[in-house]
DNA sequence: CGTGCCAGGTGCCAT
DNA sequence: ATGGCACTTGGCACG
């Protein structure tokens, strides 16, 4: 830890801000304040007590006592501007494109501390829509059998079609792979199917493949003549448990603190 | 602030994230570790140094030193499990719907805090899609000259209409709003616009008002004889300042610090 | 409670 | 840079 200051006043704030938000320090302050946001929209926050946080890439976070998201940010700052003055302790973030600012006025500190956070790991994460995509076409069986997977990403007029393929009849069938569906997907699926109906002249059968679904969507789907195909995420992951342990490592972390 | 330790071995780890962490205390905890998410989807997170903060609703944000986004969180924590080990300080986050489950292994602690943050204020926002819907009740020739409001949220077979007119000749025009234009937004606007050429037989205009605009879609609009018509989003919240100015106060903030 | 839908969405990868 | 799209989307409002 750099510093960790207890109820700094405003001419410490000051001073440690302009020292180190424009430079690759985590920096958090936390105290009494209000904010104002102006850019893509604009926003009022009057004062209550609030954690910001500036991160080593220059994004900015105001966070209240609650929720996931912050109340304000700056996901990157171009332009800092800290002054103190007789009651209050201004900071402002400017972005330039778009064009937003991000101004929080501290009537009282809290704390201020300035951090140094090393970390060049990569998250690693499985059970994206992409994930679901390579099952189906390293075991079509999950979604019917004798499933013959003819193309991916498969560009028609109306966008790219996930899957296409012919099934056991041999039928064209049009696969549309949705994380989470909902009515838009049953439409954008019914696209497809138009458009490679209107290519073949022939009936071409639409599945839509999801780890979930709702009753409205279902019906939705059926009134349409569309199918449903349910895969279980878990299946999805587990074939990625084979590989990751494949490339299995132990991670280098070598702590290297680089001060700008 | 509560309390702040500078390098708590486990032990002081375990004991305090153990008698905060259930309560409505913010509790920050930073230092090397790692972390595994299974839920929905499955991530890994090798050691690095990352920093952990518990807000006071339970919402866990793990963020390392760059982004907006944390790398791994929870929005609400059901039962939270601590356990001191010889090699690490164990932190398990579950959520009971969808189950998912966050585990944190620190192997090296840098700092604990603890601290209360008191925010009643609300976020008081501007510019969202509703505004415009406003702004165009009000006036509506910011769309078209002699432009009449019909209707608001009119219900059709394919949804509601968000706006719903006649113009200057009596033709029907129907109105689509959009923050974030895109490809759908055109179609969704189509299906609106037959809807109502079937329901009345007679032509009808469609009109997509949106702050911005791409080239893409715009030629998707006009292929498909639909209109785009631009609005500012500054002129939309400029009639918010008459408003908010009207209802302006000061804040009544109160610090009232509760334990649990 | 499920369902739909917006967001200052953000982030990622394609052209 | 721009567009198109998925997200452990989160969050809210409504039936």
């Amino acid at each position: 830890m750099e510093k960790i200051i207890k109820n700094p006043d405003f001419s410490d704030g000051e001073e440690i801000l302009s020292e180190y938000l424009r430079r690759n320090f985590t920096v958090q302050v936390s105290g009494l304040c209000s904010v104002n946001y102006q850019g893509r929209a604009k926003s009022k926050l009057d004062r209550g007590e609030r954690l910001v946080i500036k991160k080593q890439d220059s994004a900015l976070l105001v966070h209240g006592p609650e929720n996931y998201q912050p109340k304000n940010w700056q996901p990157e700052v171009d332009e800092w501007e800290v002054k103190a003055q007789e009651d209050e302790l201004l900071l402002k973030a400017r972005r330039k494109d778009p064009d937003e600012i991000v101004e929080i006025r501290f009537e009282d500190l809290e704390f201020l501390m300035v951090t140094q956070l090393v970390d060049s790991s990569d998250l690693k994460i499985r059970g994206h829509e992409i994930d679901i995509h390579e099952s189906i076409e390293e075991d079509p069986k999950i979604v019917e059998e004798e499933l013959k997977v003819v193309e991916r990403e498969r560009e028609t007029p109306a966008g790219f079609i996930d899957v296409f393929a012919r099934d056991s009849e041999g039928n064209y069938v049009v696969i549309e792979v949705k994380r989470n569906p909902d009515y838009n997907t049953v439409l954008q699926l019914q696209r497809y199917v138009d458009e490679i109906e209107d290519e073949f002249s022939l009936n071409v059968r639409g599945i839509l493949v999801a780890p979930k679904m709702t009753d409205k969507v279902l019906d939705y789907l059926e009134e349409r003549g569309l199918e449903f195909v349910g895969v279980e995420m878990e299946d999805v992951i587990a074939s990625y448990e084979t590989i990751d342990n494949s490339q299995k490592g132990l991670s280098d972390f070598n702590p290297d603190y680089e001060v700008d």
